[in-house]
DNA sequence: CCTTCAACAGACATCGGTATCCGTTGTTTT
DNA sequence: AAAACAACGGATACCGATGTCTGTTGAAGG
C-alpha cells in the first residue's frame, strides 16, 4: 500500500539514475531494470512516464539510454509522484462527497487533510540529492566496518 | 494511492459507527454500507476484518448489527489500518534488498523511513474522536451559518 | 417451536494494475 | 547504405483486489 508497484519502481530507476548522474553517461533500460530491480518487459512504460514528465532524458540507438535532465537537487519526489500518474487528491473527499471541503467538511476531512499534508510535505521536500548521499553512505560503511558478517 | 479501497471503506464505516457509538444502538450493515457508501454486498467483508480484530462487535438476528467495542477516543486509526490487512512494512526495503537496514540501507531507505514515520505517527496519534468531534462541527457549521450559498 | 432477521462464509465474476510480447522508429557505427 | 542498437508503442495476457451472489448459522420475537 502507500506506494503502488509503479510508482516504487519510478522511484528505483530515479535513484539509480541520480547515483549516475555526475557521470554524465546515460543507463540502457536493460541494466536499469536490473539494478532497480524492474522486470524488464516492464521497465519501458514505467520510464516513459518520467521523460513524459520531462524528468529523464531518453535518447536511442548506440550509446543511448536515460539520464536525468537537471541535478538530482532539483528533482523532488513530488515529481516523481507526478510523473507516475499519482493523483494528490488533496480535492478528493474521503467519503466521496462533492461538497466536502473545509467550510463543510464530511467527518474523516480533518483527518485526511493532516495525512495528505504530511506526505505532500515529504514528497516536496526530498529530492534525489539525498538518494544520491546515502549511496554515498552506503560506499563508506562498506569501507570502514570490518566486513565480518 | 495511498490508502486502498478496502481499507478507505474500513474507515468510512468506522466514523459512522464512531458517530453512533453514544446511542449505544447497533448500526445494520445494510443501513452502514448506504451511509458510508460501501457496495452492499462487499460491506460483510469489510466488517468482518473489523470484527476479528475487536474493533467491533456483531450481533445477528434480530436488532443486530454492529457497533464499536470502545470509545472512539480509544481507537487509533492504525488499529483500524492494522484491522484492514495493513502491513506497516517499516521492515520492507524499497529495492527489496533483504539485508537493508539502518546499518546498512539501500540508497533509498532514508527517505522511505521518513515517510513510513510520518504516516505512522499520524495513524497512532489520530483517534476516531476526533472524526465524531468533526461530526459535531459539522452540526454546528450547519446550523450557525446562513444557509446561503 | 417456528419464523424472521441479520451476520457469516465461501464460491464465483469482474475489473484494473501489472507484466509480457513483438513489431516499429530513430540513432549510431561501420 | 546497411547493420546493429535501443527506446517507443500498442496488443495481449495475467493476477490480485474488488465486487456479487447464494446458502448457512445464530439470535430474537411471536
Amino acid at each position: 500500500m502507500l506506494l503502488n508497484h509503479t510508482a516504487e519502481y519510478a522511484f528505483r530507476a530515479m535513484a539509480i539514475l541520480a547515483g549516475n548522474y555526475d557521470s554524465g553517461e546515460r543507463v540502457r533500460a536493460k541494466e536499469l531494470a536490473e539494478l532497480a530491480a524492474i522486470p524488464e518487459h516492464y521497465i519501458s512504460k514505467v520510464m516513459r512516464h518520467l521523460v513524459v514528465a520531462g524528468l529523464v532524458e531518453a535518447l536511442r540507438g548506440h550509446g543511448g539510454g536515460f539520464r536525468l535532465t537537471r541535478a538530482p537537487e532539483r528533482i523532488t519526489f513530488m515529481d516523481v509522484l507526478d510523473a507516475s500518474d499519482w493523483s494528490s487528491e488533496d480535492r478528493r473527499c474521503a467519503f466521496g462527497f462533492g461538497a466536502c471541503n473545509p467550510k463543510n467538511p464530511c467527518s474523516l476531512h480533518n483527518a485526511w487533510s493532516q495525512l495528505h499534508g504530511c506526505v505532500n510535505q515529504w514528497a516536496k521536500k526530498t529530492t534525489l540529492a539525498e538518494v544520491r548521499s546515502l549511496e554515498h553512505l552506503h560506499a563508506e560503511l562498506a569501507s570502514q566496518a570490518a566486513p565480518k558478517d
